[in-house]
Parts: C-alpha cells; structure tokens; sequence
DNA sequence: CTGAAAGCGCTTACAG
DNA sequence: CTGAAAGCGCTTACAG
C-alpha cells in the first residue's frame, strides 16, 4: 500500500490477497451467493485496516449517477429555509447523496449579476440526480420546474411546499389551510369578529393557499369578517400594510399575518398607534421561527415544521430514484397559542 | 449524435470533425499555440450546437479532485450561517466547484442518533478538496481542524471566525473587537458609566474575543465599571441574565449583549422589570440579523458581513488549493445606532 | 497543428 | 466461488 496517496480497491485487493473485481462485490454488498463468507471477512477486514474509502468519481463515471441532488430555494437568507436544507441533507447522507443549495435566479444575494442561463434555473455547477424544488411560484409549477439542462430526459423532481400536483409530481407540502382555519377558529373563539388579513404579496402557492383558507373559514362563519391588505416580506412593508388596515374606521380587532417576520410589523404599526398587543389588538404569525419568541409578547403562531419537510422530500425523491411513485404528502402545522391573542377590547 | 443520453466530448468531436483530444483541449482553453484558431471556433460552436456540459465525475476522477468544498458550521438553524454558504456558493459557482455543508457533531438537528465516527467532525459523504471551518472552539483550533478522513497528507483548511492563527492556517475573521469598542465608545459617549455585558456561554473564539475587547476598553476609560453574567444563545437563558445583572443594587444603565437574540433576552428582561428601552436602559447587540429590526424598538448593533466572509474565505481557500499563502483577513463591523441607546435615565 | 493512446478507480457482465 | 476484462468520459503526455 502506498502511503502517499489513498487506498483503492486494488490496494485492498492486495492486502486480501483476492483481486479487485471481488473487492468491489464485497464492499458494495453484492457477494452473497458470489463469494464465500470467508473472503468476504477478509477483504472487509483489509478495508478496514487500510482506511478505505471507495471514489465517489469513479463511482459516478462508472454508474452514469452523481448521488447529487440540487435543493432550489427562494432565498437561505430568510430563516425558515436552513432548516428545511438540514433535514434533506440528513436524509440523504444517509443514502450516500450530497445536496447542492440553489436559489432561484430572483434571489439578489446569489445572483449578483443576473443569471448567465435563460430559464427559471441557475444551471448548477454539476450534473445531478433529481431535484427538490421548494415554495414554487403558482404560476411555473410544473412544466419550469423540470431544468433543461439535463440534456435528454427528463430529471426527476419532487415539489417542496409547493401545491398538489396531481399525479405530475411527488409534493411534500404544509396543511396550512388547517393551520390558517386553527388560528380563525382561535381568534373566533376569543370573540373577534372583525379580522385583518395582512397577507404576503409573494406569488407562491403556500400563500394563495393562506388567503383562501382564511377567506374560506371567515366566509363560513356569520357574522365574521376580514379585510385583507397585502406587503413584501420585510418588517417595515408589513408595518405599513398592517397600519393601512389598522387606520380603517371599521379597525379590525385581530391581524392575522402570513409569516412572523410580517407580525413583528404588525407589532410595530400597533405600537405606532398607541395599540397595547394583545389587550387592544390580537397578531398571529405563520411557521414559529426565531423571532416568534422573541417579540414581546410572544407570538401565538403556527409551528410549520420546515426540517421535516426537508426530510420527507428527501425520502420522497429517493423513492422516485428507485423508481417508485411516492405518494403526496401533507404535512401538519400546529397552532401555539402564546401571548399575543387574547378577547377583543370592550366595546 | 445520440439524442437519448447527454453528448460527450466524442460527440462533439464528431460533430466538428477533429479528434476527442482536440476537443479536450479547446474546451479546456489549453489550446493557444497547440490547435489552429479556425479549428478551435469550430469545436466551440459544435459544442454550443449540442449543448455540450463536461462530465464532473470523469474530470475529476482523470485529475484526481473533487472540486468540492465542504463548509463546517456550528448549526445551520441560526440565522447567521445562511448567508455565510450563500456567499461561499457564489464564489465557489464561478470556479466550478460545489459547496456542501455540514454541522459540527454536537448539533443535534443534524445528528439526532450521535456521529458515528470519532474526531471532532462528521465524516462528509465524499471526498473534498477543501475545508472552511467557521467559528471553531479556540480550544480545537488548528490541530483538529485537519479532518483525518483524507487518506493520507492534509486537507486544505481555511477558519472563518475562529482567530488569528499565525502561520498555520489562512484566516477570515470580523473584526469584533473594533466592533466593541465602537459600542462602548457609543454607550460613554452617550454618558453611560455602569455597563452589564451579557455574554455567551459559548465557547468560540469570537465570544471570547468579545468578552476581552469590552473588558480593556472599559478598562481605558476611568469611571467606567462592567459587570458581565452568561447564558446560552436563547432568548429565555438571555432573559434570565439579564435579569440578574438589572437586579443588582449598582443596576447597570447598559446592557451590551453578545449577539441579537441575546438583546431579545434582554429587551424582555426590561419590560418583565418595567424598564424602558432606551430611557430606562440601552441595550446593544451584535451581528444585525434580522431580529435587529424586528425588535421594538429596534436594536443598535454591530452589523457583521456574514455573507462577505463566506465569500472572502472561499476565495482564500482557492488561493491556498492553487499553492498561495493567502494573508490573513479581517472584515469591519459597523456600528449601526438605531432606538436601542439613548442616555442614561437622570440620577 | 492534430490524433492515438494511456489511465484515473470503479461496477458488472462474462468466462472459467 | 473467483478473476480478467471492458468501459464510463475525461486530461495529458507522446508521437507524428
């Protein structure tokens, strides 16, 4: 063995004493029936000793694979997206596969100088095996979403947060349309009965799919009413929104947010305006980040469980690799009541 | 050209009707003085015309490179390190390599069932060319940061955060305690005298530098006192401390907090002991994530360029991968005054 | 200036 | 049960 470079399967063949194409059958776990149990000890045993460790490139150049796959989301400066990469890559070590970030080609801190390739796409820096596509606009869904750089063929993709798809596509998604329901009934509950929606103007699916759900849950409920506005996804956009809506003469006396980072806003426009949080107006938030603990006070929210996505998307397009057609899945939020809602202010 | 699987260098070679060699070469810009102009433009456009990408997998197996970095950090569910991948990423894309994240061991997000091999790292699931270290213990510092899973010889290895470190390993580093000092300056300016440090229990470089670059300047300045209490970097442990030092009989008119979420803590402190923020107490923090100002009021705070540093240690890493010594960087924070600091209430 | 050839380290028929 | 051999798609001496 030389002591320079790393072990291959031939310095492993060596020290066993058997050649290398047995190595290879024995350390990829295809010798039962091919090589006796006795060899296969050995040649684990000289792999071990040698600290070997099989080359990824050569693996790939032989099986036409990368063991690679590309996460594509908006943006890994917003806080919500680290997690969701964390839970995939868990899932995919476990498998032997990587996981390349890319946002999509909008996001201005990747992308400095605009993208070099047309599409909806940064082409990555590799090949890869498939892709997990997060928080899709409503409108690319799936037709964009397979990248063109694939030469033929098509590569497998699995949407993340993104909408059913039918059977075009596996989805892992949240329930927020429960969750939106959890926090009217909530709020409901608590005796509001005249609601501000102070909502994302962000063309992704899981923010349609908000609005409707509490338009929906609202409109089933007599007596209940929301008036909605709309803010980029920054503190001081959702302020603004938030205090248009608070500035009405029919002020409503609860702002549901689509994200907390948007009810962080909505704390400061009340604030603006002499309103104490929660005992003149009730905030919700959206998907239990950081900060929801960190406002004063803490903010009833709906915990969305962004690792766990990660994962599952993960599991569902190695289930895709392997050929099989993975079922949609859907996966809960759960309302965490805090200190930020309470009963309406008497009249 | 077979229009089922992804062209080769031989398609292309085909296509222009010149050898494979030929081919390689003009791609790989190691043409000049070798291949004519005229038959170099024409390898070019054959390539263009079928959407030639070179296989990742055999270059790197023919050269014996991975061209993949792997960038260690702390946790990915902290808002810091997104930006410090998305800057690595960028500069890495536009030299074809790849950035793949992991998580020191003790992070339980990442490895919910412990690190199955010994050492300080999680063995990444193939072979680099390089590491990026960020925020290391001081207490592992260039020993350990040599992961021993690259056969033999030694991986490149660049710190972010983690020190000066001689001549043993290049560095990137914030400049903190210009950072302090700024915020001290700013606190006396302001005429604090009394000052709490609410430091992080963390053991890292850079919160120890804090620590010391508050205690000297403090020091410099007679009149000026420090008490300092530690806690975990959550909001509750923070608000904890906080309370302990504002329980003091001496109460310190400052509170000068060792990153953003720390100042959460404290702020709910305040409110909790019916302390305003600023009149009754200044409260500074450190980084300037997005927490900063999300806060009411918002927070004061050194802002780090998280996002320069992955791009500045990547470029170093490439320069010591292409045999340079690159020299040791430090990046400015900046004190960002926002409603956080006001004078000390009137004795 | 151009091409034929070797070889990086694997996996997998195929022959014995 | 085991081994010799082909070949994945590149890069780079080497020969002409």
């Amino acid at each position: 063995m030389s002591t320079i470079s790393r072990p291959t399967s031939r310095d492993v063949a060596h020290e066993a004493g058997v050649s290398q194409s047995t190595v290879s059958l024995v350390l990829g776990d295809k010798w039962p029936g091919r090589v006796s149990p006795a060899t296969a000890r050995s040649v684990r045993s000289a792999a071990e000793r040698l600290g070997y460790r099989p080359n990824t490139a050569a693996r790939n150049l032989r099986l036409g694979t990368t063991r690679t796959v590309l996460l594509m989301v908006p943006t890994l400066s917003a806080p919500f997206f680290g997690p969701v990469y964390t839970g995939a890559a868990r899932v995919a070590a476990r498998h032997g596969f990587g996981v390349v970030v890319s946002t999509w080609p909008d996001d201005p801190a990747a992308h400095p100088s605009g993208s070099p390739t047309g599409g909806p796409f940064a082409a990555p820096h590799e090949a890869i095996d498939g892709v997990l596509a997060s928080s899709l606009a409503t409108s690319s869904m799936i037709t964009s979403a397979t990248p063109g750089m694939s030469g033929a063929g098509t590569t497998p993709v699995v949407t993340l947060d993104s909408g059913p798809a039918g059977d075009l596509v596996p989805t892992v998604d949240f329930g927020v349309a429960d969750g939106m329901r959890a926090i009217t009934a909530h709020l409901v509950g608590l005796g509001h009965r005249r609601v501000g929606h102070v909502a994302a103007a962000v063309d992704q699916w899981t923010f349609h799919a908000r609005a409707d759900a509490l338009t929906a849950a609202v409109a089933a409920l007599p007596g209940v009413s929301v008036v909605r506005d709309s803010c980029a996804i920054d503190v001081a956009s959702a302020k603004d929104a938030a205090t248009r809506l608070l500035e009405r003469s029919d002020r409503p006396t609860a702002l549901v947010c689509d994200d907390d980072q948007i009810a962080a806003g909505a704390y400061k426009a009340a604030r603006a305006l002499g309103l104490d949080v929660p005992s003149d107006l009730s905030v919700t938030g959206f998907d239990d980040v950081l900060l929801a603990t960190a406002l004063e006070p803490e903010l009833t929210t709906v915990r969305l469980p962004a690792e766990e996505m990660g994962a599952q998307g993960m599991t569902a397009l190695l289930d895709l690799l392997a050929g099989r057609r993975p079922e949609p899945r859907v996966l809960p939020g759960e309302l965490i009541v805090r200190g930020s809602t309470a009963p309406p202010p008497a009249l």
